[in-house]
Parts: C-alpha cells; sequence; structure tokens
DNA sequence: TGCGGCATTTGATCTAAGTTAATGAGCCCG
DNA sequence: CGGGCTCATTAACTTAGATCAAATGCCGCA
C-alpha cells in the first residue's frame, strides 16, 4: 500500500529497475547518455512557476535537486496537487501541445530540460529509450491508481500515514523524514485541509507514533502503526 | 474538465491521434495487424472476474464489447474502481509480475486477450509499437491526473456531473447516455455511496438538467448546466 | 398476470472533516 | 535584539456527505 517507490515519477536513467531484458546500450551507443547531452541546466527559487497550466508544451525535465510540485486549479481557487517530484524523477512529458497542469519550485530547485524536438528524434532513433519511458510511464499509472483509492475512499488519518510512509519510501530514510513542503501543500496533495493535516500529525504524536521536531521533521517511533493504517 | 475522451484507456489502434509522425507501417509489415493476430478471444459473464488482484500478469486485454471495470480493494472491503473500460480500450497492461487491480465485467462482455511473452516480442521488434503504447499510455496518466483532481477536490454534484459528461463524450452520444454499470460502480467511481449518487442525480432531475427515464438511462436536457458544474 | 428478489430511491439521523477564529512559534530583516 | 511577517497549531462550531432505515419500483420467471 504504502510502497509507492517503484511506482512515482521516480527511477533513475542509471539504475533502471524494469523487467525488460534489454541492454541500456544498443550498437556501442549510450542512449542515456546521449539524451544527458542535448538537456540544458536550469535553476528555479521557492515557489516560482516552472511551467503554467495552458503553456505550450515543448520540452520536458528531470529534477537534479530539490523538489518540484505538479498542480491543477479549479476555477474557484481549489488546488490539488497531482504529484511531488524528487531528485531523479522526470516531469512534464508531453500528452499533448498544452500543459495541462502548472509545475512550480517547492523549494529552491535545479533540473535538466529537455527540448521536446531534439529528445523527441533521439527517442525515434532509439527504441530502447522509449521503451525505457514507457515502462516508467506505466508504473506512475500504478502509482496514480494508487494515489486515487487513497483520495477516493481513504479516511484522513489513512491518508496522512500513506502519504508520510510514501515520502519516506521515496527519501529511503526509514526512522526520519524532512519534508520540503509546507502542510499546505500537503493537504492539496491528500485533499484534505491544512487543519486537517495539522491535527491527524499531532494526533499521531499524541499516540507516540511520530514526534515532530520541527514543523517539517517527522520522526518515525511505531512505523508498523502507520503501515496497519493504510493496509490494503 | 470533462473532455475525458481524449485520456482514458480509448483510441483504438486504428485511429491512433498522437502527435507522432510515425506512420503504421514499417517495412511493409503493420505492426498493429500482427498484434492483433497473437491475440486470442475471451467472453466473460456480468460480474465475473477476468483476473484477480495480485495474480500473476502475463497477459493484457481488449474490450471488443461491453464494459470491464478496474477495482482496487482495502482490507475491510471498501472498494474503488480505477477505470470503465469500454469497447476498444485496452487494459491489465504488465507493470510488475503481478495484478495491482482485479478486472471485472460490468455486463457481458467479450476481449481479446495478448499473451506477454508473444507481445513482447513484437514490441521488442517493433519500436512503432512500443510508440504507440507509450502515447497511449501517457494519455491515461493524463486521464488519471483529472481524476485525482475530481477525487480530491471535488463535491459530489461536481464528480457526478464530470462522470456523466465523461462517459457521454466516451459513448459518442450528445444527448442521450446508457449507463451499464449500477449506481454501486458509479459511487465507487467517483468516491461517494450510492444515496449520494442517487441524491445527486435526483436533485439534476428536480432542477429538469437531466431526465431519467429508467435508472440506467440518462437523457441531458442542459449539458451546459453540468458542463458549468465542473468548470476548471 | 402475479410473485419474489434485487436495485434504486427517499427520508432521518450522525459524524468526519471543513470552516472560522484565535493563539503560538519560527525567522527574516532592520 | 525585537517587531512583524508567515506558517503551524489548537479550539469551537458547522456542514456535506455517510450511515441507517424504510419504501418503491422494476425485472425475470412461473
Amino acid at each position: 500500500m504504502y510502497a509507492h517507490r517503484a511506482g512515482g515519477l521516480d527511477s533513475s536513467f542509471e539504475h533502471p529497475d524494469t523487467s525488460s531484458s534489454s541492454s541500456t546500450r544498443a550498437g556501442g551507443l549510450d542512449v542515456f547518455l546521449a539524451l544527458e547531452q542535448i538537456g540544458g541546466r536550469r535553476s528555479f527559487a521557492r515557489d516560482e512557476a516552472i511551467y503554467a497550466e495552458s503553456d505550450p508544451s515543448d520540452c520536458w525535465y528531470r529534477v537534479l535537486s530539490g523538489t518540484v510540485r505538479i498542480c491543477k486549479l479549479l476555477a474557484d481557487g481549489r488546488r490539488h496537487i497531482a504529484e511531488f517530484c524528487f531528485a531523479g524523477d522526470c516531469f512534464g512529458l508531453p500528452t499533448s501541445g498544452v500543459r495541462v497542469a502548472s509545475a512550480e519550485a517547492v523549494g529552491d530547485v535545479s533540473v535538466t530540460r529537455y527540448p521536446q524536438r531534439a529528445a523527441d528524434r533521439l527517442i525515434d532513433e532509439n527504441p530502447l529509450l522509449v521503451r525505457r519511458l514507457y515502462d516508467r510511464t506505466l508504473r506512475e499509472l500504478t502509482h496514480a491508481h494508487t494515489r486515487m483509492l487513497v483520495l477516493g475512499r481513504m479516511t484522513a488519518s489513512e491518508r496522512v500515514a500513506s502519504f508520510l510512509l510514501e515520502i519516506s519510501e521515496r527519501q529511503d530514510a526509514p526512522r526520519v523524514l524532512d519534508l520540503a513542503m509546507s502542510r499546505s501543500d500537503v493537504a492539496d496533495y491528500l485533499g484534505l485541509t491544512i487543519e486537517t493535516v495539522c491535527r491527524v500529525l499531532s494526533g499521531f504524536r499524541r499516540d507516540r507514533i511520530i514526534a515532530i521536531p520541527t514543523a517539517h521533521r517527522i520522526e518515525f517511533h511505531h512505523r508498523d502503526a502507520l503501515e496497519a493504517l493504510c493496509e490494503t
């Protein structure tokens, strides 16, 4: 349930963990290295927009450092965060010519930017690359399905527990958690309000399941209690 | 908002609408025709399982006729429907060796079944096929993001309105809607209860936005009112 | 045509989470 | 070092939607 690591926008090019038996090299050419060549580095400050909804979509990105949030807005300002992207994660892959969500820097962020045209050419030339991107996207889709279950059917406590475990697994730190994002980001990711997120976290702390030394640091005392909460 | 057609598990092989400039033919071989060759036909009765969660995943499917639901369950029986698949839609594409959701026939259903091994071989030989599957999966991911917004941030009325419009667009019938699925399926798709779905539909009927001649048939009288409800 | 069973609808409460509001804790900058 | 931010937390109250309960309607079948 909470094992999102393989599902999200993660998995670096360098450490593919797909079931594909294909080698990374094709005719002596490292296709992923080639992809790195065409990417340019960009930096964004906290809360800066990387792209906005309805922008033309002519490139995609990979996070080098920091955290990115992918957001969708309703007309009245309600916000939903579709995904958080950490170092190694890709985002903004093209589904049409126009962005269907915005991307913003949670803190200071640096990314590699891949122009669509050049990446497309590379993709057309390198079947392995498509295969890799395809496998990655299928895993993202699995993650999306898990998130739908969370948003559609889980209680506030279950959502927060699954969030803590998900982020912890993606950060690969089982005992402690550094949250780059605000309570408001967490709430919009989980379909809750800030206040509910706070109340649930305080509840977990009262029950000695976690400690919260500072607002953005969580220590796990009874990880099993959190795991029990989001058992499928 | 409600324009899910391009997003879902739809788009037949015959009518690709991707931005890929590649032709369907490679060296005179129609790769999609080849894919059809390796598929075997299967039929399932109403409520029959096509596969179950945690089953080994050694094939995938394409709907020929009828409607399929993709479900995930929580330990205590809470259910979520990740997707409805109609004629032409694919489902059960492999993300790992094990099913992460179950697939069930909503009514009587017939499908084409593609053995994983043979399809994989075909995919390794035909870069165009991966490219097509990749594009399709990216569109599914976009649809999944829209669904997350619906589940995370929309009210009951907005969810039901977006559902009616989504299904109507996928069925390509703008004035009338035949729902293959029960109220319970709709509720589990939208993260609501049966009763709430009924109440919202009754409300729409009271407001003369729709008519409900039979429980499984909806007529649109003021489509614009539904569209206004789920304006992003 | 009438009967049984299931799905749907409607109504009456209940409650989890939202809303509103007040307070507290960092933290940046002068 | 201290004042004024913003963000987080806590508490009081409200509400949308869930739950519980009771018709109602519809369809297959004898």
